[in-house]
DNA sequence: GGTGAATAGTCGATGCGTAAAGTAAATGGA
DNA sequence: TCCATTTACTTTACGCATCGACTATTCACC
């Protein structure tokens, strides 16, 4: 085992680098609210990606394009297809095809989408609460500037 | 439209909490680097998840059991045995059945699995310094400090 | 020492992210 | 007017996360 040393130090380098250790922290974190969000989601039958969808559809009051959505929530475009065709199946959204420019299809939320929405409205308050509100404001703000800070390098 | 005025306030008031605000901001900023890093691994044909098993492997510089791996991903269970087959598949990793407590399946990092991972310390190396590198060391402790802090209630 | 519980891992189904290729409609010249 | 390009979206294929159920092995304890 004539390599263990060289691993140990290989590994060491670049790990005890201070934006390694920040990513990682993100990243970690990240995972561990979207385990705790998607564990509230499921109670209600919908994942985190729908819930968003629903969450933007009634935020903005009107019905959206399809790229429309896509484009606030981070994800790529041909992932939005299949999220809405579950959503529509499940009636808590409808699409319709534009008919000045026929490519667009519009994407509406429906009562159904509005009321389940609405139920999730103070538990995913009160789960912010438990997650976050150890931290006092003054730590949020400063950990909200420094990740807007560190995303200007990543347009 | 009477709903409209009724949602934007709906919207606007859990919206501006400052916890939502940082665990949003954490999110996004995690599916950025995400993003980028999957960008640089599908380069040498492997997914963040194959990456990180190969390179637990290395630092540890022994065989570990499947759910030790799964243990220090932040992830699942059954996730791992898909992804150490695709990995067996390509000979970077090779399972062995422990002899003293046959339900353990090692798993042992190859020299193609090692080499891989070498080829891949610099450019992450990089990438990294890219990312974050505008930001100072103090804030990158803080940030981390932050991340910790705020971790401690999601056990 | 035999039975029930715990442990390590696998399998199957579903949903989503990603890339690559395809379709349909609109647009912009030549 | 016609053809190439662009735009909006869909389809397909693959990898992975998650859940729930399952198998095989070991442990605990009576």
């Amino acid at each position: 085992m004539k390599k263990t040393l060289q691993h140990e130090l290989k590994r060491k380098q670049p790990f005890d680098r201070p934006e390694q250790e920040a990513i990682l922290n993100i990243m970690k974190t990240s995972d561990q609210l979207q385990n705790r969000y998607g564990r509230l989601f499921r109670q209600f039958d919908l994942t985190s990606s729908q819930y968003n969808v629903l969450r933007i559809l009634r935020g903005e009051g009107r019905p959206l394009p399809s790229l429309e959505i896509a484009d606030r929530m981070i994800q790529v475009v041909p992932a939005i297809t299949g999220l809405i065709d579950r959503l529509e199946k499940r009636e808590l959204v409808v699409r319709r095809r534009c008919e000045e420019d026929r490519r667009v299809v519009f994407v509406e939320i429906t009562q159904a989408g509005i009321a389940l929405v609405e139920q999730l409205d103070l538990p995913v308050q009160e789960l912010e609460t438990e997650l976050f509100g150890h931290l006092q404001e003054r730590e949020l703000k400063q950990l909200t500037r420094l990740l807007e800070k560190a995303r200007t390098s990543m347009t």
